[in-house]
DNA sequence: CATATGATTCGACGTTTAGCTAAATATCAT
DNA sequence: ATGATATTTAGCTAAACGTCGAATCATATG
């Protein structure tokens, strides 16, 4: 649990957690909306890989990840429940309706 | 609002701020549960005021620092939007009832 | 087999961080 | 003024972080 709030800290991470919210995505892909290394980008996917909140699917040469949204939720909930505040799915908005199965 | 979570990547500023959930303390008091020096304690003390996520009181010689919650409320509540979650007050536990007024 | 492609690993560099001790500052009491 | 108390500042070290270019691995294609 603790590698989720480090791997939070930085910004480009946080960036990348968000546009995987939408869709799954490459590396590539994803390095393309960053201006920073192929390897730095990496670096940051291992970071996200080792907090649990990314999973990776390797097809041929190409790397997609995912988010693990409830990874997410369970540590976020986690934390703040010891300030008496609670996170929830959010119902009304439902942003991602047809996100991919999760291996919770 | 990226400093904040900056500040929560380190396990030691998160367990000051779960104590003084309960109530404020002074920095001699908080430093007293950690096994690290003085020096290093306001450091952590000084990031979490950069942070906004508490804030201090001078009296005299001692200085009480108080958490403020609503600025941890929103930060979380800001990010985890983005992911269709959502940050509320949980309403069942009231951990802190006399809790100071907040400069929100 | 040779080459191109998608992505990672390796090694290095500069910066930031957490930690320490010792000293300084500020306040209070005698 | 002296001494004690609470906290910070200053100066330092070691480790961690983000970043890069170059090299490497794995897979696909000519």
């Amino acid at each position: 649990m603790p590698s989720v709030f480090r791997a939070l800290s930085d910004p480009t991470r946080r960036r990348v957690l968000q546009l995987l919210r939408t869709r799954p995505m490459t590396a590539g892909e994803l390095a393309d909306h960053f201006a920073v290394s192929k390897p730095t980008m990496s670096a940051h996917f291992n970071v996200l890989l080792a907090a649990d909140l990314i999973a990776a699917d390797k097809v041929g040469r190409t790397i997609t990840y995912r988010l693990k949204l409830s990874v997410l939720e369970e540590a976020l909930l986690e934390f703040t429940q010891a300030f008496g505040l609670t996170v929830t799915e959010a119902p009304a908005t439902t942003p991602n309706p047809e996100a991919p199965a999760e291996d919770t």
